[in-house]
DNA sequence: GATACGTGGAC
DNA sequence: TGTCCAAGTAT
């Protein structure tokens, strides 16, 4: 085994996090569908943030046979909160597709790479983690490691050949998925983005980036400015529950329970019309960063009474005092408590 | 290779 | 307070 790697997994036998979907160093791995479904929920996705959803989805659904059954709507309902919806309707679409198979995750790194939102990282992730496969596993913890070994001057994305080379060369034989474990810890805790502990690093010795500043790696293209949106977003008011809608199934907020708006995700101009005619009033302003952009929504409030008018099957009276329930996305739930506070 | 795709925490 | 960024994937 290489030396690097040894310091490494014996760093990790001392200093691994404890947490839910993991084992022990050395010890037996979890089931399959716990480490996909947290590698899953991990991706572009804080620990913490990521805690309580895997807690709820494996109590609701213990096996991935369970969550293969499971109803769409629950489970993106599920998800509400965490981000990325995409990655909820692919996670049904693979659970469904191991369902066709018996229940059986494939156990080869190839084999999970064609299995819906399992990409690159996730494959190789679940192969060495729960099947302990020798994979390169390379997530953003990773290349800032590998990119300080190296001392590594070529800039991201185009840096990403030669670290996924340098991590191969380094993953042992044995214990690859404790390796694979080890360096994300050591990247998210240690070899931090700002302010790395290189005291503490166990590979110190072996990193040439070390001397030059281990905070000019990687090196990485200059951001690009978030343009502004503006859009409108409807409430409509009946006996107390909220007329709601489900958004379409791809796209921003895709497949997930919504307010009615003007199509300001599609369009970014906010040009399209309420699903009412008659009288609205302005009920404030919700301000939301997104990815690539950000959205200034104005709230618009339904006054009149025309709610037979509503087109039949575009949407559902929803409970205000069950709202928590209905799984909306963080930008309409800010948009929901504001509405509910203006009527104090 | 570039872009779309959420959210909340750290500093 | 604004900026950066996180266990990335699909197209």
């Amino acid at each position: 085994m290489d030396a690097t790697a040894k310091r490494l997994l014996d760093w990790y036998d001392a200093h691994a996090r404890d947490l839910p979907w993991r084992s022990p160093p050395g010890a037996p791995p979890p089931e399959p569908y716990r480490v996909w479904l947290s590698e899953v929920m991990l991706q572009q996705t804080t620990v913490a943030a990521v805690g309580p959803y895997f807690a709820k989805f494996l109590a609701r659904w213990p096996t991935v046979m369970d969550l293969a059954v499971a109803d769409d709507a629950e489970v993106m309902a599920a998800w509400a909160g965490l981000g990325y919806y995409a990655r909820a309707r692919n996670l049904l679409a693979c659970a469904r597709a191991v369902a066709a198979r018996g229940g059986v995750f494939p156990d080869s790194e190839a084999a999970l790479r064609e299995l819906p939102g399992l990409g690159a990282y996730t494959a190789a992730a679940v192969a060495a983690i729960a099947f302990g496969e020798r994979a390169a596993v390379v997530d953003a913890n990773v290349e800032r490691v590998a990119a300080r070994l190296l001392a590594l001057d070529e800039p991201l994305p185009a840096a990403r050949s030669a670290i996924r080379a340098e991590v191969m060369r380094l993953t042992p034989a044995e214990r690859p998925g404790d390796f694979a474990q080890a360096m994300m810890d050591l990247g998210s805790t240690v070899c931090t983005v700002r302010n790395p502990r290189c005291l503490l690093c166990p590979l110190a010795e072996d990193c040439e980036g070390r001397a030059a500043g281990p905070e000019r790696f990687p090196v990485k293209p200059a951001k690009k400015a978030r343009p502004a949106r503006r859009g409108r977003a409807f409430w409509i008011e009946r006996d107390g529950a909220v007329w709601l809608v489900r958004r379409a199934g791809k796209g921003m907020l895709g497949g997930m329970r919504a307010l009615p708006d003007d199509g300001w995700a599609a369009r970014g101009d906010g040009a399209g019309e309420p699903p009412l005619a008659g009288s609205w009033q302005a009920g404030g302003v919700v301000r939301h960063g997104f990815t690539h952009f950000d959205l200034e929504l104005q709230l618009m409030l339904y006054s009149g009474s025309d709610w037979d008018s509503l087109p039949a099957n575009t949407g559902e009276w929803w409970r205000l005092d069950r709202l928590e329930e209905a799984g909306l996305p963080t930008l309409f739930a800010k948009a929901a408590r504001l509405a509910l506070a203006d009527k104090d």
